[in-house]
DNA sequence: TGCCAGGCCGGGT
DNA sequence: ACCCGGCATGGC
C-alpha cells in the first residue's frame, strides 16, 4: 500500500490493533492450523505449485502419488520425464502446465543451487524473492508461500481469500494490488514467522467455511462485528 | 448439477 | 497498466 493510502486508513483506525484483533477472533474460532501440511521444506515447495487455484484435497492425491513412487526429492523429480510427471500429478488438475512449472522450479534449483534447498536458503529474502518470481509459473503467492513456509522468512502470503474476506468486511478497498495488500500486513504486524504462518492459514480456514465466492457475508462469521 | 478450488501466463486492449 | 481466456480434476 502506498504511504498515501496507508495514511488515509491510519487516519481513522489503528491498523495494527485491528489486524491483531482479527487474528485473535480467527484463532479462537478455528484454533491452531499448524501450516504448512508437509513433512519437508521441499514438499512445501512442490505443494505450493500444485495448489495453484486448486483444492488442497486434490493436491494431496498428487503428493501421495509422488510419495508412493518415492519421487518426492529434487534429483528424482529433476530427472523424471515431463509427461510421466504430468500423469503422476494428474489428480490436482492443470497437470500439464503444473508439470512444466515444477520442472521450471527444479531447473532453477539445480542451475542456481545444485539442487540443494539449504543453498537456496542462504540467499537474502528480497533477492531470492525476485529470483523465484522470475521462474516461469511461480507467481507472488506461490513464491511467498515458499519463502514463509519452506524457508521461514517473515513474508505475508496473500491469496484470493485474503482479498475476499478483507474486502467484504470493509477492511481494505476492492482495487488493492497484491503488493499493496502484502505490505498492508507486513508493515502493520510484527515480522514474526510463526504469526504470519498461522495468520494466513486462519484466513484460508475462515474463507473455506464462511467466505466462498458465491456465499453472501455470513452472520456467523467470526469476523462479524469487527469494525474500523 | 453446476460451481468452485490456497494462481499464473500470454495475448489483446 | 489492466483484462480475459485457458488450463483440468474432484468434491459438494
Amino acid at each position: 500500500m502506498t504511504l498515501k493510502k496507508a495514511q488515509k486508513f491510519s487516519s481513522f483506525l489503528k491498523i495494527d490493533q485491528l489486524l491483531l484483533e482479527i487474528y485473535e477472533k480467527l484463532f479462537k474460532a478455528f484454533g491452531p492450523q499448524g501450516w504448512w501440511p508437509a513433512e519437508t521444506p521441499f514438499e512445501v515447495c512442490i505443494g505450493a505449485i500444485l495448489t495453484q487455484n486448486t483444492n488442497w484435497q486434490n493436491v494431496e492425491k498428487a503428493i501421495r502419488n509422488l510419495k508412493q513412487m518415492n519421487l518426492l526429492e529434487p534429483v528424482k523429480l529433476y530427472q523424471l520425464p515431463l509427461d510421466e510427471l504430468a500423469q503422476i500429478i494428474r489428480p490436482c488438475g492443470y497437470y500439464n502446465i503444473k508439470a512444466k512449472r515444477l520442472k521450471n522450479f527444479l531447473t532453477f534449483l539445480f542451475k542456481e543451487y545444485k539442487g540443494e534447498l539449504f543453498k537456496m536458503a542462504e540467499e537474502e529474502t528480497q533477492v531470492l524473492r525476485e529470483k523465484l518470481l522470475s521462474v516461469k509459473g511461480l507467481g507472488p503467492e506461490t513464491v511467498d508461500s515458499i519463502l514463509l513456509y519452506a524457508l521461514e522468512r517473515p513474508v505475508f502470503v496473500v491469496d484470493a481469500y485474503t482479498y475476499r474476506i478483507f474486502f467484504r468486511h470493509h477492511f481494505i478497498p476492492e482495487e488493492i494490488s497484491y503488493e499493496e495488500l502484502r505490505s498492508f500486513f507486513e508493515t502493520n504486524l510484527p515480522p514474526d514467522v510463526a504469526l504470519f504462518k498461522e495468520y494466513h492459514a486462519l484466513i484460508v480456514a475462515c474463507g473455506k467455511t464462511y467466505c466462498k465466492k458465491a456465499t453472501p457475508l455470513c452472520s456467523t462469521c467470526p469476523l462479524q462485528g469487527i469494525s474500523r
